[in-house]
DNA sequence: TCACACTAGATCGTATACGATTTCATACAC
DNA sequence: GTGTATGAAATCGTATACGATCTAGTGTGA
């Protein structure tokens, strides 16, 4: 069956709300998204209420619905929540990462580092994506599964405000990765695979503080 | 100014399902709360999205919503999700915590020490959730905060079916407790109060695992 | 007895309409 | 020039209405 309008509403906005075509900031007026999709307003208003909830939009009352705004702070707040989330995710679904998974995320971790000597940063980012993806797919657990898909897509809404690149850093993440993908391959406790996971985000996060003149995160 | 339909609406139902007036299954008819709010269905479609993207509610296309079931394993599966955020917000709220708020805890576990001797399930939970608050109620990251707040909502909607009660948790849980708060009075490091916040849920969580004979939590 | 078609009632999904509120530009007073 | 009143346009909030869909109950035939 079609999609209803209400789905379809949703969809189409947090799409575009996690590609970057709508960035922060972005006034997402009632009638506009309703005509655009060629529906009435009721729709859309319920798909606005569910991305607010989820942190890509924010509400206010008599005035609409934003893109959520993005500055550093926020953007180091969703980091460090994510590494959380994310080390826990890693570290629970490792058991259940077959070879194929493994050879795939070594064969994508490899696509990464051939791309170090003529650097690409957005498809970087798309294949670190899918690395990850591949490393906490099968967390068996699905809240957690679930908080760390949003947690990526807040990060993704506000990543289109380009923040400064860390130098070196790409070249780092690679190894981690690789080093992540021998604890998993020779089954190493859980509290060290989340350990590792965790810090790969975090020395990211401790980079970012530490160009803004701020302390390190104590996790 | 008074609060919009749709945020009454919203915070009724959130209030009703979290205080378990509202039981895991219960169907929320359109109609029927918009009558009792004596709106109309439209804001009560908003309040009913909002609540299904934090998890308390569920909903079908054409059926209708209903407050999320709940079984044994969503309620472990949230009990780890929550052992997680709640660790990690404990550790980063521990160095905001003032003399004051030390002096509260302890004495809340103090009430709760009392409390053994002529045990009250409910007041005992009470003083749990307020102790819990404490702790993390100084988190500065405002995300995980939000993720622990919701995590509680989450286990207090499906507490209402009853669980088995583990004998001699509550002791137990005291005396972690205690441990808890020397730890955060003695600045210990975040990652050993992450780790005992963590532990301190867990260990219950593990209880439940053991009696349904699932293997204990690997993290 | 069981499976299936059918109907009536309940409930949902969304368009439309209109009053309420905010915003913004303009005009005026100081 | 600065600040404040004013009014129009934009936008929101919600009631109402009605077609679409589901559910449950009933009857029919195998």
């Amino acid at each position: 069956m079609a999609p209803s309008k209400s789905e379809s509403a949703y969809r189409l906005l947090h799409e575009k709300i996690t590609e970057g075509t709508f960035t922060p900031g972005y006034r997402l007026v009632l009638g506009a998204i309703a005509a655009e999709l060629g529906c009435s307003v009721v729709p859309v208003r319920e798909a606005i209420r569910r991305l607010e909830a989820e942190g890509l939009v924010t509400f206010e009352r008599n005035v609409g619905a934003m893109v959520a705004a993005a500055d550093m702070t926020l953007y180091l707040h969703t980091m460090q929540t994510l590494a959380i989330i994310e080390g826990a995710a890693t570290a629970l679904s490792a058991p259940f990462i077959d070879a194929d998974q493994l050879a795939a995320a070594r064969s994508i971790n490899q696509a990464m580092a051939d791309l170090l000597v003529d650097f690409d940063a957005v498809r970087f980012t798309e294949l670190n994506n899918e690395f990850h993806q591949v490393l906490y797919r099968n967390c068996p657990n699905p809240h957690i599964l679930e908080l760390v898909q949003r947690g990526w897509n807040r990060l993704a809404a506000m990543r289109s405000s380009s923040f400064t690149h860390i130098p070196g850093r790409a070249r780092e993440s690679v190894k981690e990765h690789a080093n992540l993908l021998d604890l998993i391959e020779a089954n190493a406790p859980a509290a060290q695979i989340e350990q590792a996971a965790r810090a790969h985000r975090t020395t990211t996060l401790n980079a970012y503080l530490a160009a803004a003149n701020l302390p390190a995160s104590p996790l």
